[in-house]
DNA sequence: AACAATTAACTTGTGCACGAGTTAATCGCC
DNA sequence: GGCGATTAACTCGTGCACAAGTTAATTGTT
Protein backbone atom coordinates (compact mmCIF):
# COMPACT_ATOMS: atom_id res chain seq x y z
CA UNK A 1 0.00 0.00 0.00
CA UNK A 2 2.18 2.98 -1.05
CA UNK A 3 -0.07 5.34 -0.90
CA UNK A 4 -0.77 5.51 2.96
CA UNK A 5 2.16 6.57 5.02
CA UNK A 6 2.96 4.72 7.76
CA UNK A 7 2.59 6.90 11.67
CA UNK A 8 3.08 5.67 15.16
CA UNK A 9 0.02 4.32 16.62
CA UNK A 10 -0.75 7.23 19.17
CA UNK A 11 -0.53 10.05 16.62
CA UNK A 12 -2.94 9.60 14.16
CA UNK A 13 -4.14 13.02 12.86
CA UNK A 14 -7.37 11.01 11.03
CA UNK A 15 -9.55 13.45 12.52
CA UNK A 16 -12.26 10.86 13.68
CA UNK A 17 -9.38 9.48 16.17
CA UNK A 18 -9.06 12.83 17.62
CA UNK A 19 -10.88 13.49 20.94
CA UNK A 20 -10.93 17.08 20.85
CA UNK A 21 -12.80 17.03 17.72
CA UNK A 22 -15.66 14.41 19.38
CA UNK A 23 -15.71 17.09 22.35
CA UNK A 24 -15.63 20.29 20.19
CA UNK A 25 -18.43 18.69 17.92
CA UNK A 26 -20.61 17.53 20.71
CA UNK A 27 -20.03 20.96 22.21
CA UNK A 28 -21.45 22.89 19.52
CA UNK A 29 -24.22 20.05 18.96
CA UNK A 30 -25.01 20.48 22.53
CA UNK A 31 -25.18 24.48 22.49
CA UNK A 32 -27.58 24.23 19.18
CA UNK A 33 -30.20 22.25 21.01
CA UNK A 34 -30.11 25.11 23.97
CA UNK A 35 -30.50 28.13 21.24
CA UNK A 36 -34.40 27.24 20.00
CA UNK A 37 -35.22 26.68 24.10
CA UNK A 38 -32.75 30.05 25.62
CA UNK A 39 -34.58 32.24 22.55
CA UNK A 40 -37.51 31.79 24.37
CA UNK A 41 -36.06 33.53 27.37
CA UNK A 42 -34.17 36.01 24.66
CA UNK A 43 -30.88 34.61 26.35
CA UNK A 44 -27.97 33.15 24.19
CA UNK A 45 -26.26 30.20 26.35
CA UNK A 46 -22.72 32.60 27.63
CA UNK A 47 -25.46 34.35 28.98
CA UNK A 48 -27.69 31.71 30.59
CA UNK A 49 -24.69 30.32 32.40
CA UNK A 50 -24.09 33.96 33.90
CA UNK A 51 -27.60 33.61 34.83
CA UNK A 52 -27.14 30.47 36.20
CA UNK A 53 -24.46 31.52 38.46
CA UNK A 54 -26.35 34.94 39.41
CA UNK A 55 -29.54 32.40 40.46
CA UNK A 56 -26.81 30.29 42.52
CA UNK A 57 -25.68 33.13 44.61
CA UNK A 58 -25.98 36.88 44.06
CA UNK A 59 -25.05 39.93 44.11
CA UNK A 60 -21.22 38.68 43.14
CA UNK A 61 -18.49 40.53 41.89
CA UNK A 62 -17.61 40.17 37.94
CA UNK A 63 -14.26 38.56 39.23
CA UNK A 64 -16.08 35.35 41.19
CA UNK A 65 -18.52 34.68 37.66
CA UNK A 66 -15.30 34.58 36.01
CA UNK A 67 -14.02 32.24 38.38
CA UNK A 68 -16.84 30.46 37.79
CA UNK A 69 -17.34 29.98 34.24
CA UNK A 70 -13.58 30.35 33.49
CA UNK A 71 -13.99 33.40 31.33
CA UNK A 72 -12.31 36.47 31.37
CA UNK A 73 -13.35 39.92 31.43
CA UNK A 74 -13.21 40.48 27.78
CA UNK A 75 -15.64 38.04 27.48
CA UNK A 76 -17.80 39.25 30.52
CA UNK A 77 -17.42 42.85 30.25
CA UNK A 78 -19.31 43.24 26.81
CA UNK A 79 -21.66 40.70 27.86
CA UNK A 80 -22.70 41.99 31.22
CA UNK A 81 -23.44 45.17 29.35
CA UNK A 82 -25.78 43.61 27.10
CA UNK A 83 -27.63 41.25 30.43
CA UNK A 84 -27.88 44.88 31.99
CA UNK A 85 -29.15 46.67 28.79
CA UNK A 86 -31.68 43.63 28.78
CA UNK A 87 -32.93 44.69 32.38
CA UNK A 88 -31.61 41.44 34.00
CA UNK A 89 -29.04 42.85 36.13
CA UNK A 90 -27.84 45.79 37.46
CA UNK A 91 -23.66 46.95 38.02
CA UNK A 92 -22.66 48.41 41.25
CA UNK A 93 -18.62 49.39 42.33
CA UNK A 94 -18.38 48.56 46.10
CA UNK A 95 -17.81 51.26 48.18
CA UNK A 96 -15.10 50.04 49.95
CA UNK A 97 -12.85 48.69 47.07
CA UNK A 98 -13.62 50.69 44.55
CA UNK A 99 -11.31 48.28 41.94
CA UNK A 100 -14.84 45.46 42.15
CA UNK A 101 -18.08 45.68 40.24
CA UNK A 102 -20.79 44.01 41.81
CA UNK A 103 -23.42 42.45 40.05
CA UNK A 104 -26.96 42.21 41.40
CA UNK A 105 -29.98 40.83 39.70
CA UNK A 106 -33.11 43.08 39.10
CA UNK A 107 -36.92 41.44 39.66
CA UNK A 108 -36.96 40.91 36.15
CA UNK A 109 -33.49 38.94 35.95
CA UNK A 110 -34.69 36.91 39.02
CA UNK A 111 -38.58 36.35 37.35
CA UNK A 112 -36.69 35.11 34.61
CA UNK A 113 -35.55 32.03 36.76
CA UNK A 114 -38.88 30.38 36.71
CA UNK A 115 -38.57 30.57 32.89
CA UNK A 116 -35.80 28.86 32.53
CA UNK A 117 -36.41 25.91 34.98
CA UNK A 118 -37.81 23.50 32.15
CA UNK A 119 -34.46 23.82 29.83
CA UNK A 120 -32.41 21.19 32.18
CA UNK A 121 -35.61 19.08 31.71
CA UNK A 122 -35.79 19.58 27.82
CA UNK A 123 -31.71 19.16 27.50
CA UNK A 124 -31.25 16.02 29.31
CA UNK A 125 -33.65 14.60 26.92
CA UNK A 126 -32.05 15.53 23.96
CA UNK A 127 -28.59 13.85 25.48
CA UNK A 128 -30.77 10.50 25.73
CA UNK A 129 -28.29 8.74 27.41
CA UNK A 130 -29.71 7.31 30.94
CA UNK A 131 -28.75 8.86 34.24
CA UNK A 132 -25.58 6.87 34.87
CA UNK A 133 -24.13 7.25 31.79
CA UNK A 134 -24.59 10.77 32.13
CA UNK A 135 -22.36 10.76 35.49
CA UNK A 136 -19.69 8.87 33.64
CA UNK A 137 -19.48 10.99 31.06
CA UNK A 138 -19.48 14.38 34.01
CA UNK A 139 -16.84 12.85 35.62
CA UNK A 140 -14.60 12.01 32.67
CA UNK A 141 -15.57 15.50 31.35
CA UNK A 142 -14.56 16.97 34.93
CA UNK A 143 -10.91 15.04 34.76
CA UNK A 144 -10.24 16.11 31.33
CA UNK A 145 -10.80 20.01 32.59
CA UNK A 146 -8.76 19.65 35.60
CA UNK A 147 -5.77 18.02 34.05
CA UNK A 148 -5.72 20.47 30.54
CA UNK A 149 -6.03 23.18 33.00
CA UNK A 150 -3.13 21.88 35.02
CA UNK A 151 -1.17 20.60 32.24
CA UNK A 152 -1.69 24.69 30.85
CA UNK A 153 -0.70 26.08 33.93
CA UNK A 154 2.88 23.93 34.22
CA UNK A 155 3.95 25.35 30.82
CA UNK A 156 2.97 28.96 32.19
CA UNK B 1 -35.11 26.62 55.18
CA UNK B 2 -36.92 29.60 53.85
CA UNK B 3 -34.17 30.89 51.54
CA UNK B 4 -33.87 27.80 49.59
CA UNK B 5 -36.44 27.01 46.72
CA UNK B 6 -37.45 23.52 46.26
CA UNK B 7 -36.99 22.24 42.73
CA UNK B 8 -37.52 19.23 41.20
CA UNK B 9 -34.95 16.83 41.71
CA UNK B 10 -34.45 16.66 37.60
CA UNK B 11 -34.62 20.15 36.46
CA UNK B 12 -31.68 21.46 38.72
CA UNK B 13 -30.54 25.00 37.78
CA UNK B 14 -27.68 24.66 39.79
CA UNK B 15 -24.27 25.10 37.33
CA UNK B 16 -22.10 21.85 38.44
CA UNK B 17 -25.21 19.97 37.20
CA UNK B 18 -25.36 20.97 33.90
CA UNK B 19 -23.54 18.48 32.13
CA UNK B 20 -23.79 20.90 28.85
CA UNK B 21 -21.27 23.53 31.22
CA UNK B 22 -18.83 20.29 31.80
CA UNK B 23 -18.81 19.83 28.06
CA UNK B 24 -18.64 23.42 27.64
CA UNK B 25 -15.70 23.68 29.80
CA UNK B 26 -13.69 20.64 28.95
CA UNK B 27 -13.98 21.86 25.07
CA UNK B 28 -12.70 24.71 25.88
CA UNK B 29 -10.02 23.89 28.17
CA UNK B 30 -9.04 21.57 25.88
CA UNK B 31 -8.68 23.87 22.76
CA UNK B 32 -6.63 25.93 25.09
CA UNK B 33 -3.90 22.82 25.43
CA UNK B 34 -3.87 22.82 21.78
CA UNK B 35 -3.11 26.86 21.18
CA UNK B 36 0.70 26.73 21.95
CA UNK B 37 1.14 23.89 19.87
CA UNK B 38 -0.40 25.92 17.09
CA UNK B 39 0.94 28.95 17.22
CA UNK B 40 4.31 26.76 16.75
CA UNK B 41 2.97 25.76 13.21
CA UNK B 42 1.14 29.20 12.75
CA UNK B 43 -2.68 27.58 12.93
CA UNK B 44 -5.68 28.14 15.04
CA UNK B 45 -8.02 25.17 16.25
CA UNK B 46 -10.44 25.60 13.92
CA UNK B 47 -8.02 25.48 10.72
CA UNK B 48 -5.90 22.76 12.27
CA UNK B 49 -9.54 20.92 11.97
CA UNK B 50 -9.80 21.76 8.10
CA UNK B 51 -6.22 21.07 7.60
CA UNK B 52 -6.37 17.38 9.34
CA UNK B 53 -9.32 16.72 6.78
CA UNK B 54 -7.71 18.13 4.06
CA UNK B 55 -4.42 15.59 4.62
CA UNK B 56 -6.85 12.98 4.84
CA UNK B 57 -8.87 13.46 1.51
CA UNK B 58 -7.77 16.28 -0.44
CA UNK B 59 -8.82 18.01 -2.82
CA UNK B 60 -12.72 18.13 -1.71
CA UNK B 61 -15.36 20.44 -2.35
CA UNK B 62 -15.81 23.00 0.47
CA UNK B 63 -19.14 21.45 0.58
CA UNK B 64 -17.21 18.07 2.13
CA UNK B 65 -15.63 20.17 3.93
CA UNK B 66 -18.31 21.34 5.83
CA UNK B 67 -20.08 18.03 6.17
CA UNK B 68 -16.95 16.27 7.58
CA UNK B 69 -16.90 19.13 10.46
CA UNK B 70 -20.47 20.20 11.00
CA UNK B 71 -19.90 23.90 9.97
CA UNK B 72 -21.44 26.09 7.96
CA UNK B 73 -20.02 28.31 4.88
CA UNK B 74 -20.62 31.36 6.91
CA UNK B 75 -17.49 29.90 9.28
CA UNK B 76 -15.43 28.19 6.47
CA UNK B 77 -15.37 30.56 3.75
CA UNK B 78 -13.67 33.28 5.70
CA UNK B 79 -11.33 30.66 7.05
CA UNK B 80 -10.37 29.54 3.48
CA UNK B 81 -9.58 32.58 2.82
CA UNK B 82 -7.28 32.86 5.39
CA UNK B 83 -5.57 29.07 4.95
CA UNK B 84 -5.48 30.34 1.18
CA UNK B 85 -3.40 33.60 1.89
CA UNK B 86 -1.00 31.82 4.36
CA UNK B 87 -0.40 29.48 1.14
CA UNK B 88 -1.88 26.07 2.72
CA UNK B 89 -4.41 25.37 0.34
CA UNK B 90 -5.84 26.87 -3.40
CA UNK B 91 -9.35 27.30 -4.33
CA UNK B 92 -10.39 26.31 -7.93
CA UNK B 93 -13.80 26.35 -9.42
CA UNK B 94 -14.49 23.25 -10.68
CA UNK B 95 -15.63 22.97 -14.86
CA UNK B 96 -18.19 20.49 -15.31
CA UNK B 97 -20.09 22.27 -11.93
CA UNK B 98 -19.24 25.87 -11.51
CA UNK B 99 -20.82 26.03 -8.68
CA UNK B 100 -18.85 24.21 -6.27
CA UNK B 101 -15.31 25.25 -5.47
CA UNK B 102 -12.54 22.88 -5.04
CA UNK B 103 -10.06 22.90 -2.26
CA UNK B 104 -6.58 21.94 -2.80
CA UNK B 105 -3.74 21.25 -0.46
CA UNK B 106 -0.28 23.36 -2.07
CA UNK B 107 3.17 22.37 -1.22
CA UNK B 108 3.72 24.07 1.65
CA UNK B 109 0.37 22.83 3.19
CA UNK B 110 1.20 19.26 2.17
CA UNK B 111 4.95 18.98 4.28
CA UNK B 112 3.19 20.97 6.89
CA UNK B 113 1.46 17.88 7.93
CA UNK B 114 5.00 16.52 9.11
CA UNK B 115 4.99 19.12 11.35
CA UNK B 116 1.94 18.10 12.80
CA UNK B 117 2.38 14.73 13.92
CA UNK B 118 3.32 15.57 17.28
CA UNK B 119 0.75 17.39 18.34
CA UNK B 120 -1.67 14.62 18.96
CA UNK B 121 0.78 13.14 21.06
CA UNK B 122 0.82 16.11 23.41
CA UNK B 123 -2.39 16.47 23.84
CA UNK B 124 -3.20 13.00 24.58
CA UNK B 125 -0.56 13.88 27.24
CA UNK B 126 -2.82 16.52 29.07
CA UNK B 127 -5.45 14.85 29.01
CA UNK B 128 -4.50 12.40 31.83
CA UNK B 129 -7.08 9.45 30.71
CA UNK B 130 -6.20 6.00 30.29
CA UNK B 131 -6.94 4.55 26.70
CA UNK B 132 -9.89 2.57 27.93
CA UNK B 133 -11.03 5.80 29.73
CA UNK B 134 -10.34 8.12 26.24
CA UNK B 135 -12.17 5.23 24.39
CA UNK B 136 -15.33 5.99 26.72
CA UNK B 137 -15.50 9.04 26.65
CA UNK B 138 -15.51 9.31 22.84
CA UNK B 139 -18.36 6.73 22.59
CA UNK B 140 -20.64 9.35 24.72
CA UNK B 141 -19.52 12.07 22.99
CA UNK B 142 -20.78 10.22 19.80
CA UNK B 143 -23.81 9.55 21.27
CA UNK B 144 -24.75 13.04 22.54
CA UNK B 145 -23.77 14.47 19.18
CA UNK B 146 -25.52 11.91 16.99
CA UNK B 147 -28.99 12.13 19.78
CA UNK B 148 -28.87 16.06 19.97
CA UNK B 149 -28.48 16.23 16.10
CA UNK B 150 -31.44 13.95 15.39
CA UNK B 151 -33.28 16.09 18.17
CA UNK B 152 -32.41 19.29 16.55
CA UNK B 153 -33.77 17.58 13.18
CA UNK B 154 -36.53 16.72 15.14
CA UNK B 155 -37.83 20.31 15.88
CA UNK B 156 -37.23 21.69 12.13
C1' DA C 1 -37.15 24.80 -24.61
C1' DA C 2 -38.79 27.30 -20.44
C1' DC C 3 -38.87 28.06 -15.81
C1' DA C 4 -39.52 27.00 -10.97
C1' DA C 5 -36.87 24.75 -7.43
C1' DT C 6 -32.66 23.42 -5.60
C1' DT C 7 -27.83 23.79 -4.65
C1' DA C 8 -22.92 25.69 -3.61
C1' DA C 9 -20.89 29.41 -2.17
C1' DC C 10 -20.69 34.06 -0.52
C1' DT C 11 -21.95 38.24 2.39
C1' DT C 12 -23.47 40.72 6.38
C1' DG C 13 -24.44 41.30 11.17
C1' DT C 14 -24.29 39.74 16.07
C1' DG C 15 -22.16 37.63 19.88
C1' DC C 16 -18.81 35.08 21.91
C1' DA C 17 -13.52 33.77 23.27
C1' DC C 18 -9.14 35.29 24.08
C1' DG C 19 -4.62 37.83 23.85
C1' DA C 20 -2.50 42.21 24.75
C1' DG C 21 -2.41 46.57 26.40
C1' DT C 22 -4.58 50.36 29.56
C1' DT C 23 -6.41 52.56 33.76
C1' DA C 24 -7.38 53.26 38.35
C1' DA C 25 -7.62 51.60 43.04
C1' DT C 26 -5.49 48.96 46.64
C1' DC C 27 -1.82 46.45 48.93
C1' DG C 28 2.85 45.53 50.63
C1' DC C 29 7.04 46.97 52.13
C1' DC C 30 10.49 49.87 53.70
C1' DG D 1 3.87 58.02 54.69
C1' DG D 2 5.45 57.03 50.14
C1' DC D 3 5.98 54.17 46.23
C1' DG D 4 6.49 49.99 43.45
C1' DA D 5 3.71 45.86 42.66
C1' DT D 6 -0.58 43.81 42.32
C1' DT D 7 -5.42 43.58 41.27
C1' DA D 8 -10.22 44.38 39.07
C1' DA D 9 -12.07 45.89 35.30
C1' DC D 10 -12.09 47.75 30.71
C1' DT D 11 -10.75 48.32 25.68
C1' DC D 12 -9.24 46.85 21.27
C1' DG D 13 -8.24 43.60 17.64
C1' DT D 14 -8.64 38.92 15.55
C1' DG D 15 -10.99 34.84 14.54
C1' DC D 16 -14.54 31.82 15.00
C1' DA D 17 -19.90 30.29 14.98
C1' DC D 18 -24.21 30.93 13.19
C1' DA D 19 -28.55 33.12 11.32
C1' DA D 20 -30.44 35.34 7.39
C1' DG D 21 -30.30 37.05 3.03
C1' DT D 22 -27.99 37.09 -1.82
C1' DT D 23 -26.09 35.30 -6.23
C1' DA D 24 -25.22 32.32 -9.82
C1' DA D 25 -25.20 27.68 -11.70
C1' DT D 26 -27.62 23.39 -12.17
C1' DT D 27 -31.54 20.22 -11.98
C1' DG D 28 -36.25 18.72 -12.54
C1' DT D 29 -40.64 19.16 -14.63
C1' DT D 30 -43.64 19.90 -17.97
Amino acid sequence: MPEREEVALSSSLLLEDQICFSLYAASRSVTAVYRPLLDRIGLTYPQYLVMLVLWQDAPRAIKDISAALHLDYGTLTPLLKRLEALGHIERQRRFDDERTVTIRLTEGGLTLRSEALDVPIEISRALGLSAAETATLQGLLRRVTASTTEYAAGRR
